[in-house]
DNA sequence: AACATGGTCAACCGCTAGTTA
DNA sequence: ATAACTAGCGGTTGACCATGT
C-alpha cells in the first residue's frame, strides 16, 4: 500500500470551479462515465487532477444531487446518526439520499454541534440515542424554525463562490446561461424533492421552461416530477448544445 | 462609511483501504 | 508477499458574505 503520488502540480488548476469547466465535465461524464478519474481530466481536457474532478462531481455536479435548506428531520437524522455512528460522514450521508458526506460534515459543524452543545450543557444526556431524539424533538421546534428562516435567507444558499447569475432574468438562454444555471441552483432545486418554498418552485419552473422551449425540443416535462432517466435527459439537453462538438472527437478511455 | 468579527461552504490535503500486477 | 496505484474518507483551510460596532 503505498500512498499515491500526489497531483501533478505544475500546470493543474485549483481553486473554484467555473462554468465552463462543470459543463465540460458533466459533458464528458454523460459521455464516458468516471470509470478511472486520475485519466479523466487529461482525456476530458481539464487542467485539473481527477481527485479535484471527483469531488466536483460528488459534492455538486451529480444530478441527484439534492441542494439547498436541511429540513429539521434531516437534522434530527444528522444528529441520531452521529450519535451512533461519529463523524463517520458518509456512513451517515447514506442514510439520507441527495446529500453528500462534505455537506453533512459542513452542517454539523455550523449548525448542529452547537445545538448538541447546547443540550447537554442544559442538562441533557446524550449518551442515551433515544434520550436525545427525546429531546430534540420536544425542545428544538423554534430553534429549527429560526435556522430555515436564516437558511432560506442567505444569499449563499443557493449560490456558488464562483458565479453571481440571476435567473429572474428573462431573457434568451445561452450556453453561457445554461452554464450558470447548472452551476448555481440548478441541479438541486430542479431535482429536489423537497420543495417546500413554493415561490422559488415557481420561479424555478419557469425558468425552466424558457429553457426548455429556447434550447431542446422536449414538449411534455412537468417540474414536480423527476425525470424518469437523468442521465438520458442531460445527456440529451448537453448533446443539444452547439458546445457538445467539442467532446466529439474525444478518444474512448 | 469603514473596519472587525463570525458564519458558511466549496475545495484542498493527507491519509487509509482496496485492487492490481 | 509486496509494491504500485486509485478511490474514497475525514480534517482543515480560505474566500466570501452578513452582521455588529
Amino acid at each position: 500500500m503505498g500512498r499515491a503520488p500526489c497531483c501533478e502540480k505544475m500546470g493543474m488548476k485549483r481553486g473554484p470551479w467555473t462554468p465552463e469547466e462543470d459543463q465540460i465535465l458533466i459533458n464528458y461524464i454523460h459521455l464516458y462515465g468516471h470509470s478511472n478519474w486520475r485519466a479523466l481530466p487529461k482525456h476530458a481536457g481539464l487542467l485539473r487532477c481527477g481527485k479535484s474532478c471527483r469531488l466536483r462531481w460528488i459534492n455538486y455536479l451529480r444530478p441527484d444531487i439534492k441542494r439547498g435548506n436541511f429540513t429539521p428531520q434531516e437534522e434530527e437524522t444528522i444528529i441520531n446518526l452521529h450519535e451512533s455512528l461519529g463523524n463517520r460522514w458518509s456512513a451517515i450521508a447514506a442514510k439520507l439520499p441527495g446529500r453528500t458526506d462534505n455537506e453533512i460534515k459542513n452542517v454539523w459543524h455550523t449548525h448542529l454541534k452547537k445545538r448538541v452543545n447546547k443540550k447537554q450543557n442544559n442538562g441533557g444526556d446524550t449518551k442515551d440515542i433515544n434520550g436525545i431524539n427525546e429531546t430534540s424533538q420536544t425542545t428544538t421546534h423554534d430553534e429549527d424554525k429560526e435556522s430555515m428562516i436564516v437558511e432560506t435567507t442567505s444569499p449563499q444558499q443557493f449560490s456558488s463562490s464562483i458565479t453571481t447569475f440571476d435567473i429572474s432574468n428573462n431573457h434568451i438562454m445561452s450556453y453561457e446561461d445554461i452554464s450558470a444555471l447548472v452551476d448555481e441552483s440548478f441541479w438541486s432545486d430542479f431535482v429536489s424533492v423537497d420543495n417546500s418554498n413554493h415561490h422559488k418552485e415557481k420561479k424555478l419552473e419557469e425558468d425552466w421552461e424558457v429553457l426548455l422551449d429556447r434550447n431542446i425540443k422536449r414538449n411534455s416535462y412537468n417540474n414536480s416530477e423527476l425525470y424518469d432517466d437523468d442521465m438520458e435527459f442531460w445527456f440529451e439537453l448537453f448533446t443539444s448544445n452547439r458546445r457538445i462538438e467539442e467532446f466529439s472527437d474525444i478518444p474512448e478511455c
